[in-house]
DNA sequence: ACCTTTTGTAACTCCTTTTGATACAGTTTA
DNA sequence: TAAACTGTATCAAAAGGAGTTACAAAAGGT
């Protein structure tokens, strides 16, 4: 359970909003869907809520609904709103400072990082969420 | 420290082993100057072994040096010899099965997984080991 | 006004994974 | 045969994510 599943369920609650609507669906209900902790879900929101992406109301009859309509919202932008690491981490210990190789390879190695993570956003730019609801709904 | 550094050391180590050419490296020198420990490295070199791209010699005056030129080995060959994980998890619960969203949101997921795996891949395709080095150099 | 419902967040525990470390068997060289 | 390595098993330590509980703050309904 360690790794990063944050974007596979900020995907699913998307599409739970989605599928709502206008309704504001309360994160009891997605937390029961998701299949996981209500808190789990409204700490997902609150990172989604401050991309823009979805819009919360507290209080009795609050909730929480899309900000937009799902063909304007582009996964690119999900993983983009949440905190997940990168694809590969750096060296924890930085490099002896002696070895001529340590000394330039996280350089090298953050410029590799960053240019990954743009390929990445290139290929879930091409998804809208209207797009994850057709596929669902075909299958 | 619990994200995978392990590419990151890994480039490290398979750069270390192109300077030094034919001659084999010990994992104790390794381990020096990437700042671990050997046996970290041993496992490290044990899985680009199985993937084809160094060779290790037990016994006195054993060590290990590149099966390729520099120039034959491609970054993406060097993600792939490694357990490294996916850039997303998919739920680490299975999703409620009364949901209809949940039901079909894992094979969508895992599809996209693949094709963002594929993305990576392609673009550490574009660099060789001696790319590496002559970025290196250069810094 | 008050009570209920619901979000937002802090704080804590639990669990998993990665890393670091020790130990030792098996191999090879001299 | 002794010394120097790799290959691995095993364990401890560290870090991070996820699940929980708890509660303050906000909003609606009566």
């Amino acid at each position: 359970m360690a790794a990063n599943s944050q974007f596979a369920i900020a995907v699913h609650v998307l599409t739970i909003l989605a599928k709502s609507g206008d309704e504001r669906v309360k994160s009891d209900y997605i937390a029961g869907s998701v299949n996981t902790n209500p808190v789990v879900i409204r700490r997902l929101l609150s990172n989604l809520q401050e991309a823009g992406l979805v819009v919360s109301q507290v209080g009795a009859a609050g909730g929480t609904s899309l900000a937009r309509q799902p063909k304007d919202i582009r996964l690119s932008e999900v993983y983009k709103a949440l905190p997940c690491g990168e694809v590969f981490a750096l060296h924890s210990k930085e490099p002896n400072r002696d070895c001529p190789v340590g000394r330039n390879m996280a350089a090298f190695l953050c410029g590799l990082q960053k240019e990954i993570d743009k390929s990445i956003e290139e290929r879930l730019r091409q998804y809208t969420l209207r797009d994850v609801l057709e596929r669902i709904d075909e299958a």
